[in-house]
Parts: C-alpha cells; sequence; structure tokens
DNA sequence: GCCAATTCATATGTCAGACAATTAAATGTC
DNA sequence: GACATTTAATTGTCTGACATATGAATTGGC
C-alpha cells in the first residue's frame, strides 16, 4: 500500500483508494482490524486528520466500520445485502431523477427484469411469499388508501414476487430498480377504476404463481407492465395539457 | 438541516446525511454550490474538519464533487451512468466474494437478467453493437489468448448485448452483474474445447440478433447459460478432487 | 481464592488554529 | 487593449490538544 505525492488527486482519495484496493484483493480479509489512526499515518506519512477523512470515504461505502474505545479501530465489513440495498436504492434514486430518466425508460427496465425473475419465482415461491402477494393485493383494494400507500404497497408486492425467485442477487439488483422508480410512481394520482384493475392483475399473478405457471405469470406481467405505461401517458399527457392551459402566451 | 447532538451517531455522520437528504430531496440541485467549509462548520455549529469528513463521505458516493481556488467549494454532483457503473461494480464484487455466492446463484441472476434484455436487444440493435459481438467472437477465437483476455472478451460481447437493448438503466443494472462475475469466471480454466463451443454460441447469438429472432436468441441464451454451468460444475468438481488427493486424511 | 469496583491504557471523535496550494478575479503596467 | 502581478477566497494539510468510549488490568473487600 503506497502513495505517490506527485500525482494531483487528494492524499485522503489516494489513501482510501490503497485500502479498498487491500479490500478487494482480499489482502485486508473480513473482520481484520485495520492499525490505529495513528500507526496509519505514520505508515503513509500523512497527518491523522488526513487519515481520518480517507477512513470516512471508506465508511461512507460501508466498507469499513469503526468502534470506540480500548480494543475498537477500523476493521473491514462485511458487506450485507441490506448494506447493499441502501446503496443501490440510493444511487438508482439519483440517477433517475437527475438524469431526468423517462418514465417509460425506467418503467421497461423495471418489467423487463422483473419477468427474467418470474420464471425462478414461479418455480421456487413457498406459502410465505404467496401470503404476502395476497396480503398486500388486498391491501390495495381498500378504499380510502393514499396514493402513496397505494404505491408503497405496489413495492411489497412486487418485492415478494422477486424474493420469491430466492436468489439474493436478483434481488439486490431488482431491490434498486423497484424502490427507485417509486418517487416516478407517486406522481401518478390512481383513480378508482385503475386501482381496480392492477389489484386484479396483481391477483391474477399471485393465482399463476401459487398453480406455478410461468407462462400466464408472464402474461399478466406483460398487460401491467403496458397497462402502467397507458396510464402514466394518460396522466402526464393530461398534465401536460393543463400547463399548456394556464400559461397560454409563454414569453 | 439540524442536527442532533444528543445522538449517538458521528457528528460527521449526521451532516453527511443531512446533506443528503436535502440533494435527494431536491432541496439542493445539481450543480448548486454548497456553503463553504467555514460556512458551514457555523452553520452546524461544529469545526471544520469534522464539516470535511462529512463532505468527504458524500464525495465517495460521488455526490458532491470539490474544486479547489477563489471560485471552488463543494458542489452538487450530477451522478452519471459511468460513476454509477463503478459503484455498483465495486459493490457487487464485494458482496459476491464477501458473501461466497455460488456460482450458480452469480450466474443464474446473470444469465436472468440477460434473457431479459435481449427481447430488447433484438429489436433495437445497430449495426455497431453486432460489429462489437462479432469483433469480439473473433478475437475469443484466436489461440494463445490468455483465460482473463477470454474473460474480458467475454464481458465486452455481453456488454454490448446489454447495451443494444438502449435503455442505459437496464444497462447499468447490468453492467454490475457481469462484471462483477468476472473474477468468478477467471477461476475457470478454458479448454480449446469449451472455447469452441462458447465460440459458436456467441455466433449463433449474434446470428439470431442480426436476424431481430427473439426466440432463437433467448434459446442460444439458454443454452450458453447452462453450458457455463456445466463448465463451472466440472471445473470445480475437479479442483476439488484435487485438493482432497493432496490432503488424503484430513484431521 | 473470588468477585466487584476502580483505575488505566488505548482508541476514536472533536476541536482550535495555523499554513500551504490553488484558482479566478481584481489590479496595475506597458 | 493586452499582459503580468497582486489579491482574496477556498480547499488541502498539519500540529497539538482534549473529550469520550471501552476493554483490560488493578485494586479492594469478603
Amino acid at each position: 500500500m503506497k502513495i505517490d505525492p506527485d500525482s494531483n488527486a487528494d492524499l485522503s482519495a489516494q489513501i482510501a483508494g490503497a485500502i479498498r484496493d487491500a479490500i478487494i484483493t482480499g489482502d485486508l480479509r473480513v473482520d481484520e482490524r485495520l492499525p490505529s489512526e495513528a500507526e496509519l499515518s505514520d505508515q503513509f506519512g500523512v497527518s491523522r486528520p488526513t487519515v481520518r477523512e480517507a477512513l470516512k470515504r471508506l465508511g461512507a461505502q460501508s466498507l469499513i466500520r469503526t468502534q470506540r474505545g480500548a480494543t475498537g479501530g477500523a476493521f473491514v465489513n462485511k458487506l450485507t445485502y441490506p448494506d447493499a440495498y441502501g446503496q443501490q436504492i440510493t444511487t438508482s434514486t439519483l440517477l433517475l431523477s437527475m438524469n431526468a430518466v423517462s418514465f417509460q425508460t425506467a418503467c421497461e427496465a423495471r418489467y423487463a427484469l422483473e419477468r427474467a425473475c418470474a420464471p425462478l419465482s414461479v418455480q421456487r415461491r413457498t406459502a410465505d411469499h404467496l401470503a404476502t402477494m395476497r396480503a398486500e393485493a388486498h391491501r390495495q383494494a381498500q378504499p380510502g388508501l393514499s396514493d402513496e400507500s397505494f404505491c408503497s404497497s405496489d413495492v411489497a408486492f412486487h418485492r415478494a414476487l422477486v424474493d420469491a425467485a430466492d436468489n439474493p442477487v436478483l434481488s439486490y439488483q431488482l431491490a434498486g430498480a423497484v424502490e427507485a422508480m417509486q418517487p416516478l410512481m407517486n406522481m401518478i394520482t390512481f383513480t378508482a377504476r385503475s386501482r381496480e384493475r392492477i389489484v386484479n392483475l396483481h391477483s391474477s399473478i399471485a393465482d399463476a404463481v401459487e398453480a406455478q405457471d410461468a407462462e400466464s405469470t408472464d402474461q399478466h406481467l406483460e398487460a401491467l407492465a403496458s397497462y402502467t405505461n397507458e396510464l402514466a401517458q394518460s396522466v402526464f399527457d393530461a398534465k401536460a395539457k393543463q400547463s399548456a392551459s394556464k400559461s397560454q402566451s409563454p414569453s
């Protein structure tokens, strides 16, 4: 682990990079304790604040964790799925909002991924997954449910569908896509009529998954995808029309 | 943006969280300049090093960038796809290596995602994507290619297939899955015979994509998935056998 | 001898103040 | 007006110190 004082990068960035590489290559193993901040500043020939900035960078990526006290220090962190979910969701959310990804693009990606999961879910679904899907579908049918609650229940339904595939890597990948889309979905006002149709499709999907019918599951997912798109299109069209009539002669 | 001095979390973590929330909710817009470190330390009532640690955390997640000099400071960073790819790959790689995800699980996830992309790729592929796929397949047929070069060409081939779907969200999601698997793939020794079969499947996939035949593309991808799994299985079996014969009587 | 309370050593967390390095704008000079 | 110089603002880094948390060693009582 060495650093180049001639580089134009920040010292703390270089140090963070050196330690990160050591973790990725396996030179530093999970739960292994890093040298203390004082030792690290000696080794790298920099001051303690600089070392600390480097460690905070790594902490922000969940690569290390720190403990205070006598036996404390910085330890290589075992990256858990929940840690990774969190980062994935933050990153995906920002990516969508900052790059003005269209609803269509996000929706297409989400349903493509979900349909990739479905055949596995159909094979491996447990009673628990089915129960969750049924419960969320039932919840979505309650009158007086706010649009936000409806959307978050929608996320929960699809989470259960994905988790049923029993592949943590897929769950991790999809968690980001599905949850990051929630802000976009929240922009849609769901009428009683559209909710009814969505809930019906959800029920059909749950039926198909229970019956382990991959083809039927895929068909209903496709129907849901195209209906969601259609719905979004009409909502956005209505909004565009409204704002156009409000400002009739923009300078 | 306020912080709670009674919380047991680090001040720098709280401050980073407050600024992160402001970015996510849109209170701070892209390219907007944050107050200087001195101003922030006044506002939050903490010292400059603490503020700096918070800013480094955000920098590590590509949420902000910093510039030195008179008009410098910390700016809200527009998260680009390459930024997000990098984080995704780092996270996925560590997730796979630290959690000892089986080759099967990773492989299953990867091909499930890829097959989700394929129908879109078949519709939208350009001459460029086809050319890349052909070039990589040709490269893979060269004798004397190292296993690592073969694997990295494999990644490039599949990247082209995914990019052909022309959906940046899917590309971003899959970049992690495909590239994070490379270390696992590198563990496999590819014989001339197995390479030949893989290259043939790659060529068939390129043919099917060119002919815009979704069904054929899917079939060949499935064949590739199961062959990869089979190959990995035999390699791992051989390794297990070898290590078993070396240490005949383990305690 | 054993257990509990205390002390201690070590580590991170935070602070204050200073100087170096960088950069753009303001200023001066021809 | 064009170019060189100065200046001011800002981040990057350092030094040294104190606060705080925590496990381990020490001490005291029984």
